[in-house]
RNA sequence: GGCGGCAUAGCCAAGUGGUAAGGCAGAGGUCUGCAAAACCUUUAUUCACCGGUUCGAGUCCGGUCGCCGCCUCCA
């Protein structure tokens, strides 16, 4: 089956068709590193990698960019703030990222180009643009002139008019033409310091806007497959990166614009005036699984606004300990010969899965479908009639699904001598019926974490996270 | 004010006009020395509210109420 995916652009659900057969090429806006990323942005992220996986997943070949934004408003004034040099300030944030994104098991892009790696690149684009006539210079900066780009608005389904009366006072004091342009270039001001570049535009440095075309083109070409984000990147960013780049070359930017919705926390929006306001970091304080917080962010179609609540968290932390008591169970299955239900459980979930995923990412019904598998197998577990050849089949079926999830864990205990001598002292005690002694063993292995169950085959642990 | 989205059980969340997936939590039971895990049974006559279309609507149309997002540098 076809992968469709719900374009923004064009406000409908469509066939994904990349530009070069069975190569795919993603651009998706990444963090600006003057704070630590909260569950917010990983939102984003993390339905990022669910697309990249699932297209992995189909066969194709991708090449994902994401962007380090390193020098803005933002970045300058807590730096200063601060007391620090700038590259120095945003090391520690950029480093932080990445160490959440492992944590969350989100596989690293292709690229992480840094905006302060690309002034050149930035440079020339603007070149281009001036010399096609989109731009104006007004106190040193240089500014993109939406009037010259009939198209605007199209993304966001912004009408001139609307952006007309509907603009809020201007920000900052940049002096524009009209309230909807955006600068390309800003001069150097005093309370920036020392973050400028020389350039043939003068002192100064670059609009926001202007990285994400200037480096998604770089490293995708002129024209690529997917560009991603927030829903709250559509206007004005998405719209001013389609502006600059379709201005620059020529040609279609972007075919296929994908956003994700809204996290809100216990039913409202996140701030921090509201207390309502997590890192990940925050999160494994309270002592969450951090795959937990994975599981919780991914279960949401990503085009809804997802309510994140502790309750939902725990019931994530519960679901996942559901699949990897099952994974446990499977490992420990002894009986010999042939499962020849097993094949039809397998091809029934697989298929339920892709088609849900085909159907722009819907992940509810595949996780749905999983579980119903995972009941099925384990009745067949309870009756007996699950084989060793049977659960390796599921095993093999929950790796390859796992590749999209990332969220399960395969590895399996290393056999620690101590533990299992102090089990074998324990089924003495239990099959002399020495109740106390083996309840006691047991207390002691709980207190270091380790977690007895008594099966037909014999008695196996695990780790409790 | 303009544009867009959402309202489904205690919580999270699917649902493509044909009679409410799945997860968590809860209740009862089976297994177990007791647990753990698992299994079985049970948990929405009902999908914000009011109308309409239809043989039939959570699903389509209109309206009302509520919540959320964007409207110049927030994923």
């Amino acid at each position: 089956m076809p992968l469709t995916l719900h374009n923004t652009l064009t406000r409908r659900t469509e066939e994904f068709i990349p530009l070069n057969p069975g190569e795919v090429k993603i651009y998706t806006c990444g963090p600006t590193i003057y704070g630590y990323a909260h569950i917010g942005n990983f939102r984003a992220y993390i339905f990022e990698d669910l697309l990249r996986r699932y297209l992995k997943y189909k066969g194709f070949k991708v090449t994902q960019v994401m962007n380090i934004t390193d020098v803005d408003d933002k970045t300058i004034r807590d730096s200063q703030k601060a007391g620090v040099p700038l590259s120095d300030y945003t090391a520690e944030y950029k480093r932080a990222f990445f160490s959440d994104r492992d944590a969350l098991n989100i596989e690293p892009a292709e690229y992480y180009p840094a905006a302060t790696g690309h002034i050149p690149e930035m440079l020339a684009l603007i070149e281009k643009l001036r010399d096609k006539g989109f731009t104006y210079q007004s106190e040193g900066s240089i500014y993109f002139r939406i009037s010259s780009f009939p198209e605007y608005g199209r993304l966001s389904g912004m009408s001139f008019e609307s952006l007309k009366t509907g603009a809020r006072i201007d920000a900052d004091e940049y002096e524009k033409e009209e309230a909807r342009d955006f600068v390309l270039w800003k001069a150097r001001r005093p309370e920036d310091g020392d973050v400028f570049w020389d350039s043939q535009f003068g002192q100064g440095r670059p609009g926001w806007h202007l990285e994400c075309s200037a480096m998604s083109m770089k490293y995708l070409g002129e024209t690529f497959d997917i560009h991603c984000g927030g829903e709250d990147n559509i206007f004005p960013h998405h719209e001013n990166e389609i502006a600059q780049s379709q201005a620059a070359t020529g040609k279609k930017f972007v075919h296929y614009w994908l956003h994700c919705g809204y996290l809100l926390v216990e039913g409202r929006k996140m701030a921090k005036s509201m207390g309502n306001f997590y890192t990940l970091k925050d999160l494994m304080d309270k002592g969450y699984d951090p795959l937990a917080v994975r599981y919780t962010l991914l279960s949401t179609h990503y085009r809804q606004q997802l309510n994140f609540t502790f309750d939902s968290l725990e019931a994530s932390a519960a679901a996942l300990k559901r699949l990897q008591d099952f994974i446990t169970a499977l490992a420990s299955v002894k009986k010999t010969g042939e499962c020849h239900q097993i094949e039809n459980l397998i091809a029934k979930a697989r298929s339920e899965f892709e088609a849900s995923l085909d159907d722009d990412l819907n992940i509810a019904p595949a996780l749905g479908a999983i579980f119903t598998m995972v009941k099925e197998a384990n009745r067949l577990i309870a009756d007996g009639e699950m084989t060793i050849a049977g659960a390796v089949k599921i095993l093999q079926f929950l790796k390859s699904i796992d590749t999209v999830l990332g969220a399960l864990d395969f590895s399996q205990p290393e056999s620690d001598a101590e533990i299992e001598e102090l089990i074998y002292l324990r089924n003495e005690a239990r099959s002399n019926k020495n109740w106390n002694e083996a309840d006691r063993i047991r207390d002691k292995l709980t207190e270091i974490g380790i977690l007895l169950e008594d099966t037909a085959d014999g008695t196996r642990w695990k780790k409790v996270k």
